[in-house]
DNA sequence: TAATGTATATAGACCGATTGGTATAATTTT
DNA sequence: AAAATTATACCAATCGGTCTATATACATTA
C-alpha cells in the first residue's frame, strides 16, 4: 500500500525511454512533464540539480536494468556464447515490436552527445560500457578463456553490439541485430581462432 | 579563379562538423553562423529550407567523403582485409589527434537522433550504411566470396565500426577502435570459419 | 568605355515559441 | 502543526525561422 512518490518514479521511466529514443538534447523537460503526467513542481523538488542529475539517474538505473538481464540470461544458458545470442535475438525482437521507435534499454548511442554534456556524465558512460565488457569478461573466464583474451571479446561484442543497433534503429530493420546476434555466437564460440594479434 | 560562395562552403563544413560531433539538436544555427564566420543572411538564403535541409546537404557531402577514402584505401592495399585494417587504424589516429572531440566523418552515430526528424533524413542515413556496406561487399566478392556472405561480412564490418567507435568517443582513447581494427582483419580473412547460419 | 539593370549575396533586426530553471503559494500527507 | 508534495506563474536565454534594406557582382546596353 501507499505508493510513495509515484511522480518522482514516473517521471524517470518517462525520461529515460526519451533519453534513449530521441536523445538529450531532443527531449524537453516540458515533454517529460507531460508524458509523465506528473506535476513540474515535483520535477524540481525531487531533481534539484536539474535535467543533468535526471539524466544521472535515467543512465544509472538502466545500467542496473541492463547488468540484471545479462546475469539473467547467462544464468540460462549453457555457455556464454548461446546466451549472447539469445542476448542479441531478444533485443532484435523487442526492437521490432516497438516499431523501431521506442524505449531500448541497451540503447547507448546518445552516449556521444550526453558526453558532450558534461565531463561527469561522460564518465558514467564510460562506466556503463566498462561494466558491460565486465560482466561479459567475466563469463568467459569462468569458461576458461584467458583474461585478456577475455576482455578483449567482452569489448568487442559491446561494440557489435552498440553498432548494430544503431543500424536497426535507423533502418528500422532487425536484420543487423539479427544478424550481429548469429555472429556473435561464432566470436565466443571460435573465439581463439578469429582474435588476432596486435 | 575567383572563389565563388566561399561563404557556403564555410557553413556547409562547419555544420558537418557540429552535427557529427555534438549532434543534430545540440547544435544551433547560430553556433554555425559564429563559427563559420558566416553571416546569417547568408544562412537563410543559400539553405532556403532551413536547418534540416542543411544536414541533408551535410551528411551527402559525408558519405561521398567518407566513399572516397574506402576506394582509395582499398586502391592502396592488396587485400581487403588489409584496405579495412588500415581504414580502421587511420580512424582511430584522427580521433586521438582530434582529442576526441572534433569531427569525425565516419562518425554517424547521430543518425539515430536524425532519423526521429524526419522520414527524408532517416532514408539519407539508411542510404549511407547500405553505401558503406555495398563498397565492402564489392571488394569482398571481388576477391573470390560468395556474394550473401560478403554481404554479410559488409554489414558486420560498419556495425562493428560504428560501435567501436562510439565507445572510443565515450571513453575518449582509442583502444576500442584498435581492437575492433586488429579484430576486422580477421573478419575478412577467416570469414569462412566465423561465419554462422542463422 | 561608361552607364545601367538585374541577380545574387549580406547585414542585422526581429518574430513567436520553447528552452531549462526559479520563485512562491497552495495543497496534501504525516 | 510540520513536513513533504504539487500547482502555477514567471524568468532570461535561446531556439529555428523570417523579414526588409542594403551592398556587391555581373551582364547588357548605349
Amino acid at each position: 500500500m501507499s505508493e510513495k512518490s509515484n511522480a518522482r518514479d514516473n517521471i524517470i521511466s518517462t525520461a529515460a525511454r526519451l533519453f534513449f529514443s530521441q536523445g538529450y538534447h531532443a527531449t524537453g523537460l516540458s515533454q517529460i512533464v507531460k508524458e509523465s503526467q506528473a506535476p513540474k513542481g515535483s520535477l524540481y523538488h525531487y531533481f534539484p540539480n536539474g535535467k543533468e542529475e535526471l539524466a544521472s539517474i535515467c543512465i544509472q538505473q538502466t545500467n542496473e536494468l541492463i547488468l540484471q538481464k545479462f546475469e539473467d540470461t547467462f544464468a540460462a544458458h549453457k555457455s556464454a556464447a548461446d546466451g549472447i545470442h539469445q542476448f542479441v535475438q531478444d533485443m532484435a525482437h523487442e526492437t521490432e515490436a516497438a516499431g523501431f521507435t521506442g524505449f531500448l534499454p541497451f540503447s547507448f548511442w546518445a552516449a556521444v552527445e550526453t558526453s558532450c554534456i558534461s565531463q561527469n556524465l561522460r564518465k558514467m558512460c564510460q562506466g556503463v560500457f566498462a561494466d558491460w565488457q565486465r560482466v561479459i569478461a567475466r563469463q568467459l573466464i569462468h569458461e576458461g578463456m584467458e583474461t585478456a583474451k577475455a576482455e578483449d571479446t567482452g569489448l568487442l561484442i559491446i561494440s557489435l553490439l552498440e553498432g548494430a543497433l544503431i543500424i536497426s534503429l535507423t533502418n528500422q530493420d532487425k536484420q543487423p541485430l539479427l544478424t550481429a546476434s548469429n555472429y556473435m555466437a561464432a566470436v565466443t564460440k571460435h573465439a581463439k581462432e578469429i582474435q588476432s594479434h596486435p
